[in-house]
DNA sequence: TCCAAGATTTAGGCAAGACTAAAAATGGGA
DNA sequence: TCCCATTTTTAGTCTTGCCTAAATCTTGGA
């Protein structure tokens, strides 16, 4: 295969790569070999032998058995797949009656072939929003992308009213369960009870309590709420 | 590359030939093999070793030195690949305000990448149209096509009213010289001089004449005016 | 300090799909 | 009928990107 281009230079396989090792490396370290391969379902060796190829061609620091990190341009293409990603979710979502939980497969194949006006035509039938459904910021056609000031639910004090930001999973299963139970972005919330050894947590919804185990309140990021943001 | 699949086993290359041999052998006799080289933009020799593959995948009957027909399952999947195409051209004019002459290329990428489901969706979201903004017949799901009755304006007997019922072109600066002059599916007109040699033709459009040169004119595909049908 | 477990890289292969060059088949015209 | 131009196929390479197996590095614990 004459390694399809999408518009970077760049084939389908070196998008996957920097797209997953921009969201590795959120927390500032490196992304390690196996981290990549395991996000990839790939094995270890594949990713090694790219690690370099990628490396030499500019798109990332590589100092072997240290783990990659982005290069400014690996960067800047990353952060193009992710904007592609994250408005394509939200297309699908909002003109084509998609649900949170079906749109990220379609995104993952569309991200790799829609042009750059498409994607321009899709922000602009949805007013350019900045977000998409499960509130992941959108970054800006600049490559800009908003500061993420929001901590998972389990390491919120408690006390605070707080407001979910993020629906932090891929897992259709789980998205639905939250759906089910309301637990989305914008929604208001306050911590009322809280088990220990990662037990389940209690929260408060507008009149409603409900308790939230410990891996679905691992993916809901939250912060202090802000504004006059709605509950359920 | 592992040979992303779409959906039909088959990767985005086989797509692409089944697509452009489905399209050689309206006339009825086998595709050869420079044709399809011609209309991929591949070296014959490829194509030679292509449609060896695809004859022992049983896609295609090929005879060596004779050219190359569909299976009963190689025309299925490219009847597939055009009701995508014609699906997703539809879509972006209907609803991202592309026109019809910036809709090829886009399609051409998207029809490789877009499942099943976002094909029905968009397909119901403008109302299961049957023909796509060329007036190209969109064949349905169960892969039934329109039969086609239209013959190239050049070829049209002189006298009667015609419709003008697909523009036969890819190119989009002939699309535009089209657009402009209103020469579009459904416009009816009538020939009302023929020059010899493949020269211009002059047609009438309501009240107006106009001259139609050759190459123009054999891209406009049509068939006797039926119904109310609309003038310009 | 040293070693073994685990992580990473290197080495060697494979498949798809393209290419060029060379060989073989076809078919129209003399 | 025969020949030569054209078309098609075969043969041999190349690139991308994956794999497994083997070698090498790193590091925590004895």
């Amino acid at each position: 295969m004459s390694a399809a281009i999408a518009g970077n230079g760049v084939t389908r396989s070196v998008e996957d790569y920097l797209k997953v090792i921009y969201r590795l490396s959120t927390e500032g370290r490196p992304a390690s070999t196996s981290e990549i391969a395991q996000a990839l379902e790939l094995a270890p060796a594949s990713v090694s032998g790219m690690i370099k190829r990628l490396s030499e061609q500019g798109l990332l620091d590589h100092e072997p058995y240290r783990g990659a990190q982005l290069t400014d341009e690996g960067r800047r293409i990353a952060l193009r797949m992710v904007r592609r990603h994250r408005l394509i979710e939200s297309y699908l979502v909002a003109a084509l009656g998609y649900s949170w939980d079906t749109v990220h497969d379609e995104a993952e194949r569309l991200e790799h072939a829609v042009s750059d006006l498409l994607i321009e035509r899709m922000a602009a039938a949805m007013g350019h929003p900045t977000a998409d459904p499960h509130g992941d910021p959108i970054p800006a056609a600049d490559g800009s992308i908003e500061a993420d000031d929001s901590v998972p639910l389990p390491d919120v004090p408690s006390g605070a009213t707080i407001e979910i930001r993020r629906v932090n999973t891929d897992n259709p299963a789980l998205l639905r369960h939250l759906a089910e139970r309301g637990l989305r972005p914008g929604v208001r919330l306050l911590v009322t009870d809280r088990q220990p050894f990662s037990g389940p947590l209690t929260v408060r919804i507008g009149d409603a309590e409900q308790v939230v185990g410990a891996e679905v309140a691992r993916s809901l990021r939250c912060a202090p709420a802000g504004g006059t943001g709605g509950a359920a």
